[in-house]
DNA sequence: GTGCGACTTGAAGTCAGCTTTAGGTCAAGG
DNA sequence: CCTTGACCTAAAGCTGACTTCAAGTCGCAC
């Protein structure tokens, strides 16, 4: 019960998965708040278990760090997080969750088609999306949804 | 019907969507081949449009140029690529686009689930996986799906 | 032949999200 | 008190996929 049981970064480390240097990063871009010793030592609240756990689902889930940390600064203080107060997040997240799936499958599907279709002539291949009518269109590719262009791995 | 229809850099970027450094950069890491003018100057052969939409399709779905390179590579080196050639690649993206399908539903379910206990405790959230018990287990978050863990620290 | 936009190159810059390095300091057990 | 492992900082480095820059060249219309 004492509020005294801090941890060092390297209970946290331990604990949390993140590398030592992935948690002073973090507080160096305000995800995380710290006290310190006389020393000048990280101590951690255990509380920080639970941010740390926020922001790797978020991160699972391609959430850049900017948009964790307005995540973060969403939830209260100090206190523990209320019921609502995760049910918000999540159900944000929860929609782009559903983007993110649905866009995959409309590459899949798309992808079924091309082999289906044998998309030797790629003139009505969804997938491959003939250059020259891209062409036509402007700069960028504006047939693939919006989720999945120009996200390479990261958000996936 | 002459093959001598080239087009220089600025068409295919057009008509590709790349813009020209994209071109030339994909032309340095061998994605692409180019004859030139006597001048020096890039012409590309109109199967070029091809090879690019083949490329922005896998970048689209997170597949990094090394892996784009060797499947381009696969391709017969002049002719159009036969019906086998493509139904062979398309496979192999059809398997990565269902395992990342898969992995996002899983972590969708996951996080439905969260909704519902409310998620003040942490102890039983498959999506929040509570640090404590992580660090039990070793370094590094092991509950989530492979494709999506992506932990920060691979090395840890 | 001249003007000018499109082209050429290598090198350096960018972005995210960390990691690594160098050179020191702290804290706790013996 | 001393040792030793854990910790501190600032700054630089890394990866991938490009973009931007500087300085110069090409090629085509007039």
């Amino acid at each position: 019960m004492d509020a005294k049981e801090l941890l060092t970064i390297g209970e946290v480390a331990h604990r949390s998965g993140f590398p030592p240097s992935a948690l002073r990063y973090y507080e160096r871009e305000g995800l995380l708040r710290t006290t310190r010793t006389s020393g000048g030592q990280r101590r951690y609240e255990r509380s920080v278990l639970r941010r740390l756990a926020f922001i790797r689902a978020a991160r699972t889930i391609g959430i850049g760090l900017d948009e964790v940390r307005v995540g973060l600064d969403q939830l209260p203080d100090g206190r523990t997080p209320t019921k609502a107060d995760w049910s918000r997040l999540s159900r944000a997240w929860r929609g782009r969750l559903d983007e993110q799936i649905q866009a995959l499958v409309a590459l899949r599907d798309g992808l079924d088609s091309c082999i289906g279709c044998g998309c030797l002539s790629l003139q009505r291949c969804r997938l491959y999306n003939p250059g020259d009518r891209v062409g036509e269109l402007g700069p960028g590719a504006r047939l693939l949804p919006p989720m999945l262009r120009r996200t390479p791995a990261e958000g996936v």
